[in-house]
RNA sequence: GGGCCGCUAGCUCAACUGGUAGAGCAUCGGACUUUUAAUCCGCUGGUUGCAGGUUCGAAUCCUGCGCGGCCCA
């Protein structure tokens, strides 16, 4: 129970700085008695202090004169002892102080570099003097001095001045175990960036990746767009959807399962090449591959085929890998990977037969057969399953998860690709592939549908499929078949999994650890 | 959704078979002018995730719930 919730309510409205009323409805300090309050209280206690004597705890602005990285890259290695005359401004967290009497070690962090200010408080001015008893690990401070090496010949900044920039009031954790709960580092990864070096790793590796993918498809042509992500009618994917409503329009909107049918409607409607990079929402269950909203590129082409398609996930991927570690040959989860070369494409026909030892396994097979089969393996199977589908579920069960090295799994059957275009050749499946690398699908991509009527009867199978009772399968889009009979020049189309082709390059396993704030529970109110 | 594991001080972790809840770091006070997890001395700090139950006695055993992790579907 809160001893004093009126008084602190009236102290903040005449900007009171009584320290000793730490409460806040939901900030620390509330009165729960504990070594975190007497913390936060003191540091609050220091704010007032501060102010009384003068000092903004908050000041508005700020100019270092060089970040931290810049000293470094600039000094890499000067001379124990070494002096450089070169006086700068630098700024970041305080993470750490040793004191040795009247000599300070303060460590400087900024954007994930370190830099020790070497203080003899004897070369410090009056009011930084003064300062530097009411600071804190976690504050934020600027510095101007002397650039040096101390005796030990660490790169060091000499302060004659130090600027409170913000005062924090919340302790750090354990500055050599740092913070390792899982859930706290997801939930207040401001604190996981700031302790753990490792943290920022996979971050940095991911926005190279963004703009590497992005770089390559400006590069071949592709106009970058953004589609709706409210959709009167979740399509594009086979997913259940978020839904929500909309009050002016008092109407049910769903939070996008894909962009590909507006991509597709862009394409019908004369832009050549676009993509897309952005969030789509699943309503699935999540797991260390699956976040509730995941970041995909999807891509279309006209002219092109998959064949053409496969040569530019390829090209994205390498890309890609290059841009943000500066070689092909990677090594995730402790075993070896090598994006060189043309990737492996076999079908996935080809792939079922071989894992089940089957070699006349074909979809013109009986059904009968192919359940007989799935059930020799151990694969679950339902009675309104066709062949198609035994056949895809034969294949994830059995064999996708051992394809380790970049494979493309080609020609999927009609059945399970309902916006894919039929093969040219082959009556049963679609010019659809999937690219696998470490057991896991990156990218799935087809020599896009274009025939409107051959698209309305898929949809017509996909409504069986779902009064059948399959929530996954796609409703028919009315103004997507309005497009498409406009007329469609032949596509290639690609969609790639930018979170674990990041997880791919920054080898991890964990997809929350490329998403900087992953969909938790919401946190129980104390 | 199922199975297993975890939740103890601000952080990282102990606490044997049910018997007084502890340590390190951080905080607070003191010493120290070249430290690097600085060191040394001293002091604080707890509703053991929550709610019940069993027991003379529960961090520990039982039930339910909450949150998370791993594996499976």
């Amino acid at each position: 129970m809160r001893s004093r919730p009126r008084a602190a309510c009236e102290a903040r409205a005449v900007n009171d700085d009584r320290p000793d009323t730490p409460d806040t409805p939901d900030g620390p300090g509330a009165d729960d008695a504990s070594k975190f309050a007497e913390i936060v209280a003191g540091r609050r206690a220091k704010v007032a202090d501060l102010r009384a004597s003068g000092v903004e705890p908050y000041p508005v602005r700020f100019r270092p004169s060089h970040t931290v990285a810049q000293v470094r890259l600039e000094h890499p290695d000067l001379e124990p002892g070494e002096e450089t005359g070169l006086f700068v401004t630098v700024a970041g967290r305080m993470v750490a102080r040793r004191e040795m009497g009247k000599l300070r070690f303060l460590v400087l962090r900024e954007d994930g570099h370190d830099l020790q200010l070497f203080c003899p408080v004897k070369a410090l001015d009056e009011p930084s003097r003064a300062l530097l008893t009411a600071l804190d690990v976690g504050d934020w401070i600027g510095a101007t001095g002397e650039v040096l090496a101390t005796k030990t010949g660490e790169l060091s900044v000499k302060p004659t001045t130090i600027t409170l920039l913000g005062k924090g009031l919340r302790p750090l954790p354990d500055k050599w175990h740092g913070l390792s709960d899982t859930e706290q580092r997801f939930r207040q990864r401001e604190v996981d960036l700031t302790v753990n070096a490792d943290a920022r790793r996979a971050f940095d590796v991911r926005s190279r990746v963004l703009q590497s993918l992005r770089a390559e498809m400006h590069e071949r042509g592709f106009v970058e767009v953004e589609t709706p992500m409210l959709h009167p009618i979740p399509g594009g994917a086979a997913a259940q959807p978020f839904v929500t409503h909309h009050n002016a329009l008092d109407t049910q909107l769903y939070l996008r399962i894909a962009p590909e049918l507006y991509l597709k409607r862009l394409i019908a409607g004369g832009m050549r090449r676009v993509f897309e990079i952005n969030r789509s929402f699943r309503n699935e269950g999540m797991s260390t591959r699956h976040n509730p909203e995941f970041t995909m590129l999807e891509s279309y082409a006209a002219y092109d085929d998959y064949h053409d398609v496969m040569e530019l996930t390829e090209a994205l991927m390498q890309r890609a890998a290059i841009d943000a570690l500066g070689t092909l040959e990677l090594t995730y989860q402790g075993r070896e990977v090598s994006l060189e070369g043309a990737f492996r494409r076999v079908t996935l026909l080809e792939l079922v037969r071989e894992a089940t030892g089957e070699p006349d396994l074909g979809y013109e097979t009986d059904p009968v057969g192919v359940r007989a089969i799935c059930d020799r393996h151990g694969v679950h199977h339902e009675d309104a399953w066709g062949v198609g589908k035994l056949v895809l579920e034969l294949y994830e069960a059995l064999v996708e998860h051992t394809l380790w090295d970049p494979t493309f799994v080609i020609d999927y059957p009609v059945e399970v690709s309902p916006l894919a275009r039929k093969h040219r050749s082959e009556p049963h499946v679609t010019e659809r592939f999937e690219v696998i690398v470490t057991g896991r699908e990156f990218g799935n991509a087809f020599s896009e549908l274009t025939d409107p009527d051959d698209q309305r009867r898929r949809f017509e199978a996909q409504a069986r499929a779902k009064a059948a009772g399959d929530v996954e399968a796609m409703v028919l889009d009315e103004s997507y078949l309005r497009a498409m009979e406009l007329g469609m020049p032949p596509t290639g189309g690609l969609g790639i999994g930018v979170d674990r082709l990041v997880m791919l390059l920054a080898d991890v396993a964990n997809i929350r650890d490329v998403i900087l704030f992953p969909t938790l529970r919401p946190e129980g109110r104390a």
